[in-house]
DNA sequence: TTGAATGCAAAATGTTTGCACCCGG
DNA sequence: CCGGGTGCAAACATTTTGCATTCAA
């Protein structure tokens, strides 16, 4: 896991340009954000306070709802609990939620563009590839329960 | 919605044959669930009192976990709030969740069978069509946000 | 300076648990 | 009668909100 890119300065113009405020909360989520991947709002918060101590968690479930507005952020259900997480340029993928280990795969789009693209001639449902969401039981869970 | 199938009597030989009493409860959540159709367990809880005031939401949670337990019942995540409650033998379907409605449209598996193929063959993955849940703008939304 | 943003506490929402009582088998 | 099942209340987990204070611009 790790950090996938970095976080470029394009969200300050992002957030100034729409006359919101450049704050150090808003930097440290974003890069939290960035270097977890699917993070949930607690761990977000928990990456956050190693730097920031104080930092509280409606600030942070506040900034996530204005970067995600920004669409510098994108949150995946993934079944369970709480939501992740992630900034909006990563690549998007297929998360393949196994049911029994509740461990979590990812797909490349390409394996699901035909569907996208039926959905959207058949009923002009735009599809948010990187919201998709597959359960179900992944090969190793499946082995064991035989 | 209304009903989907009206509630067999299988269920009761499900709970006997496996040690688990017959109560009031488990039948009226069962038949609630059925006639509901994608109901959160306040939906649901709310729906049995209409017959039986005093049921507590508590129960509903037990009761629901038993018979997903004995797979009479089956939960989806749509993304939000709470997970929704249908019995497992509806036909499943897939769900089309609209980020900016909240709206859920179904659609016939046959839009996926292909997919579902192709992570079987490739990686083992076995999809549980009935919790595939799709996200994006429904056309209505979409022809909106233009 | 000034209002947007934060921190804090409390409320709202959703789910789980301990325990005494009840009732299905 | 006996132990599984229920109701009740309280604990828990997660997210939202009101309000006084702080700080970016």
């Amino acid at each position: 896991m790790g950090r996938r890119q970095p976080v470029g300065d394009d969200w300050q113009s992002a957030l100034r340009s729409r006359g919101y405020r450049l704050t150090p909360q808003r930097q440290l989520v974003l890069e939290a954000v960035a270097a977890l991947g699917h993070a949930t709002p607690e761990e977000i918060v928990a990456r956050v306070r190693e730097t920031a101590t104080g930092v509280n968690i409606s600030t942070v479930y506040r900034t996530l709802e204005l970067l995600e507005q920004l669409e510098l952020v994108a949150h995946t259900h993934l079944g369970h609990g709480a939501p992740t997480y992630s900034v909006a340029t990563d690549d998007e993928h297929v998360h393949l939620v196994c049911r029994d280990c509740g461990g979590i795969e990812e797909a490349p789009p390409a394996v699901i563009v035909e569907i996208v693209d039926r959905l959207a001639g058949e009923r002009g449902f735009q599809v948010d590839v990187g919201h998709f969401a597959v359960f179900g039981r992944c090969s190793e869970c499946a082995a064991a329960a035989d």
